[in-house]
DNA sequence: CGCACCGTTGATTAAACTCAACCTATGTGG
DNA sequence: CCACATAGGTTGAGTTTAATCAACGGTGCG
């Protein structure tokens, strides 16, 4: 766990509250400003853990966390990724329970903490704001949904072949057409929910395979029909 | 689809309504009980697809409904089962988009519909609504994400365990202790993500361990100490 | 340097799916 | 009333998929 320590970065807040907060007075945007609590959370550090109590939510503004429950024999599941002007830990916060995920950094990250009280006096104050956070909950809702039925469904190839494109269309390529987010392959296998072993050995047939290019963990998409294809969505 | 009609059952919708509308004042629960729709559902009859456009969401009154997604092949991945006073169709309203699932009742039901016009009317007048279906929609997320975790990490027959477990705590048993919701083994294996056949198989190796009772689709559970193992649940 | 961690490959095993056949109950139309 | 169709349930055999186990190479860091 990290201490909090004000940031001049909750300047440009702006950016990262175009999503849940977009639809805050002024004043109410104020008042968030003046009372939030900004961190910095280390690549690799943890933010928060299953089964501890959360007394907040927290906006990401800078960095790429990973969201994620830990199963049998402390197999990680990754839930989702956090990027900059999404907010976490809200599930936990609205229904009163402990958290449900473990949320570690991917990369050098800050992050907005908002408490409790705060976030239910705005929320009574303005029905927008819950009519907002009702739609990002409503829009995971709909994402767990259909990757349920992809898990349930779906071979480990053709979920490996989906994750990649997902991948690629949330955090975009650089100059060079890598994806914006460096994995371990233990990571890859801990989303689409298999044994490293074979992420592994995916990868490579998809390399040989010329339908994607792989540098240690920088992977670049070469064919992204054939991997369509594959992936079993129309 | 069914059409719809004044239904006397409406004035007991407080015990319907105790979920979602719980917060709403006298005149805005009169609002919606002269705005709602009733419409009766029969056995095995669809009330709306995947794919179709809703302009409403239904809150159950009577009945047992089943909520799916059709996934490759045509194979039902059953997401979750309504019941009365459970609220459906709220994420497509929420999000201004197709349905994603499709409902099929289990038992002859009756439902209420509230437009999305009148949804939104109640949502902008009352803030408390809004927490109240943030709430309802966090925990479905809870779930979805937990058995996410599960189907990506357990066996079939783990999960076979935990399901019965579950449908006994959520529908409870009848005097013969014989869990109160009748499933086809289809089902049970589109809700867990499994053939049918393994369900049968494994539903008879339950059985002849004595762990559970069969008679046709009639399941009573005999040693829940044993399933509770087996599910690997602590 | 040596320890961790990650990635890779091969061999083996186990889980679960698929396919096929057959049985039963139920309902329908002639 | 019977013949037939339909849907669901069951069982066995064979196959496929993916997990597990084991060994080893590379890389980076304290």
């Amino acid at each position: 766990m990290s201490k909090y320590f004000e940031e001049p970065a909750c300047k440009d807040c702006k950016n990262a509250f175009s999503t849940a907060f977009k639809k805050l007075t002024a004043s109410q945007l104020e008042y968030l400003a003046n009372n939030k609590l900004c961190s910095q959370i280390k690549k690799g550090k943890t933010l928060y853990e299953e089964g501890n109590r959360i007394t907040g939510i927290y906006c990401i503004n800078t960095g790429i966390l990973k969201v994620y429950k830990t199963g049998i024999e402390g197999k990680e599941q990754i839930i989702k990724f956090a990027k900059p002007g999404e907010i976490i830990g809200y599930r936990s916060v609205i229904n009163g329970e402990a958290a449900c995920t473990s949320v570690k950094a991917l990369e050098d990250s800050t992050v907005c903490f908002i408490n409790t009280q705060d976030l239910y006096k705005l929320l009574k104050e303005n029905s927008e704001l819950g009519i907002e956070l009702l739609q990002i909950a409503c829009k995971e809702l709909g994402e767990a949904n259909s990757y349920l039925t992809d898990i349930a469904q779906k071979s480990v190839k053709e979920r490996l072949a989906e994750i990649l494109m997902r991948l690629q269309e949330e955090f975009g390529t650089n100059k060079e057409g890598i994806i914006n987010l460096i994995l371990t392959r233990e990571e890859l296998a801990n989303i689409i929910g298999t044994a490293t072993e074979s992420v592994i050995r995916l990868l490579s047939e998809f390399k040989n395979e010329g339908i994607i290019d792989l540098q240690a963990r920088k992977i670049k998409i070469l064919n992204i029909q054939k991997l369509k294809k594959i992936s079993n969505i129309f």
